[in-house]
DNA sequence: CTCGCCACCTGGGGGC
DNA sequence: TGCCCCCAGGTGGCGA
């Protein structure tokens, strides 16, 4: 599920219900997550959570000693949740709260627990990320920089966290069909006023998922996510189906082994 | 440094 | 029903 607006509604359903609130314990049913879960995390009862931030798709749990540091992976989901509630298959971590507990569900096990009680920004999986999209830093002028030594094709560079962090495989195909460019393009040909279009379309892409997912935040701890992100997306996975815009038939290719969605008369 | 590809893991869906 | 193959929202790490 999780691209950074997913990531981004999750902290923000998170924050209030588990800052400020005492660790009494943990419990750690699978260690074997994407890398082994450190025993450090195991010794955190007593500890405050003070804030819960986001780098990139990674979640930071402010410890006061240290930093939890949470990603989802492809299939990773966390929810607030009753002290006590019964576990359930897959349900491989808890952070308990006193009176409710904080879950991490993750069927393929892609997602992340590790501790770090230096400053998570110099952890190693955090130090190279790339920019913030939806910061100020990501401007035309930067893209149009960023870009210039790269032949890749756009929607691979869109997807490389070392550059530019939270556009995923969904985001990036939406994003393209915004601005109206290629998926194929080579990320050096891309002009300026495409790394203008680009730059808009990545912005109102991230923001608008965000303000979808949002509207299920009520009901966070309940359901964890319930209406969930049912955008209706431009072109992704709408392979065959008409274009929103000019009734193309939407294409599919793979590039790096991942699906791309496009409309080959809206984005030349 | 860039690029292309593999790996990790489970589950769901379609075809036979 | 069962089996097999394909597909899935991420991303670190490898060798070229």
């Amino acid at each position: 599920m999780p691209e950074l607006p997913e990531v981004e509604v999750t902290r923000r359903g998170l924050a209030p219900r588990i800052t400020g609130r005492v660790i009494s314990g943990v419990t750690v049913r699978e260690p074997r997550l994407r890398w082994p879960v450190p025993r450090a995390v195991r010794g955190l009862a007593g500890h405050t959570v003070k804030s819960v931030r986001r780098r990139g798709k990674y979640l930071l749990v402010d410890c006061g000693a240290g930093h939890l540091i949470l990603h989802l992976g492809m299939s990773g989901s966390l929810r607030v949740l009753p002290a006590g509630t019964p576990a359930k298959k897959h349900d491989h971590f808890d952070l308990l709260l006193g009176d409710r507990l904080l879950r991490l569900h993750d069927p393929r096990r892609f997602g992340a627990v590790l501790w770090t009680a230096a400053a998570p920004e110099a952890h190693p999986l955090l130090a190279h990320l790339g920019i913030e999209p939806l910061s100020r830093a990501l401007d035309p002028a930067r893209l149009h920089s960023m870009t210039r030594a790269h032949r890749a094709a756009i929607k691979q560079f869109l997807m490389d966290a070392q550059r530019i962090v939270g556009v995923g495989n969904i985001y990036a195909s939406e994003s393209l069909f915004r601005a109206g460019i290629d998926p194929r393009k080579a990320a050096k040909k891309l002009s300026l006023m495409d790394c203008k279009k680009l730059v808009g379309a990545i912005k109102r892409t991230l923001s608008l998922a965000i303000r979808a997912g949002g509207s299920s935040l009520r009901d966070f701890s309940v359901n964890g996510r319930s209406g969930y992100f049912q955008n209706r997306y431009w072109v992704y996975a709408r392979e065959g189906k008409a274009c929103r815009r000019c009734r193309t038939p939407v294409r599919r290719l793979v590039q790096g082994q991942r699906s791309t969605f496009y409309c080959p008369r809206c984005q030349q």
